[in-house]
DNA sequence: GTGATACGCAACCAAAGGTTGCGAAAGGTG
DNA sequence: CACCTTTCGCAACCTTTGGTTGCGTATCAC
C-alpha cells in the first residue's frame, strides 16, 4: 500500500525556503521576487528559481505588472496540497494507533499466561 | 510570524523514499538497510544514507543484531513529526479561509456601495 | 534623457541523493 | 576447521538542486 502521494506537491512544499515563501504570499496576499527576498535570507535569483519551481507545480501563479512580476497563492492546488499532509498524518497516526494497540494485546497475552 | 516548524524533522520526512521506508517500517515493525531496498527502487547504500538521515532526527532507532542492523520507528518522535505536518495544514487552512471570507468582505462591500 | 528599480539569463559552487566497487565481520554447512 | 554466503561499512564518483555573483535589459520617475 503506498501513500497515495503526489511527489511533485510533496517536494514542492518540502523546502523550508519555499514553506515559508507560501507563508508570506499568504500572509501578504501577494508579492514579487523582491519584496519576498527581501524578508528572506536568500537572494532575490534564489527566489526566482523556487518560485519557478511552485509555479510549476500549480501552488502559485504570476501576472506580470509594469516592470515587476506579482506572484499570489493558487488557492485550490494549496488546498489540495494541505490534504495530502493531513492524509499522510492520518495514515502514519493510523499506523502509530496500530502498533500501540498490538503492543498492549500482547502485554495482556503474556499476562494471562502466566 | 514563522511557522515554528522544526526544519530537521521536516527535511527528514521530506524525501519521497525516505517517507516510504517509514511507511515500510511502520507496516513491517521492523527492517534492515538490505530488507528495505529490497522493495524501494534504490540500492542499499542509498536506503543507508537515508537511515543515517532519519537516526539523526530522531525518527528510528537501531539494534545491531549479530551480522545485521535491525531498525525500527521510534513511535513518539515520529508523533512528533505528525503534530507538525498538521499544524502546518491547519495555519494553511486557516489562511486560506481568511483569505476566502476577505474575498466574500470585498464583494459584499462593492455590492452595497453600488 | 538620466538614474534608479525590477527582472531575466548564464556561470559557477556546495550539498544531497544516488551509484559502483571493495574489504571485513558473522552465519551456515561440508 | 574450511569454505561459501550474507550483511554490513567505507570510499570514490556522478547528477541534481539550492544558492551565489555578475551582467544586460526593460520599465518607471524625474
Amino acid at each position: 500500500m503506498s501513500t497515495g502521494i503526489d511527489d511533485d506537491l510533496w517536494s514542492a512544499i518540502g523546502d523550508p525556503t519555499r514553506r515559508r515563501m507560501i507563508d508570506l504570499l499568504l500572509a501578504e496576499g501577494q508579492g514579487t521576487a523582491t519584496t519576498l527576498s527581501a524578508r528572506l535570507p536568500v537572494t532575490r535569483q534564489a527566489v526566482t528559481k523556487h518560485l519557478t519551481v511552485l509555479d510549476r507545480a500549480g501552488l502559485v501563479r504570476s501576472t506580470p505588472a509594469g516592470r515587476e512580476r506579482r506572484y499570489h497563492v493558487d488557492e485550490a492546488q494549496l488546498a489540495r496540497a494541505v490534504a495530502q499532509l493531513q492524509s499522510v498524518g492520518t495514515l502514519w497516526d493510523a499506523r502509530l494507533q496500530r502498533v500501540k494497540s498490538l503492543a498492549e494485546a500482547i502485554r495482556r497475552a503474556e499476562n494471562t499466561k502466566k
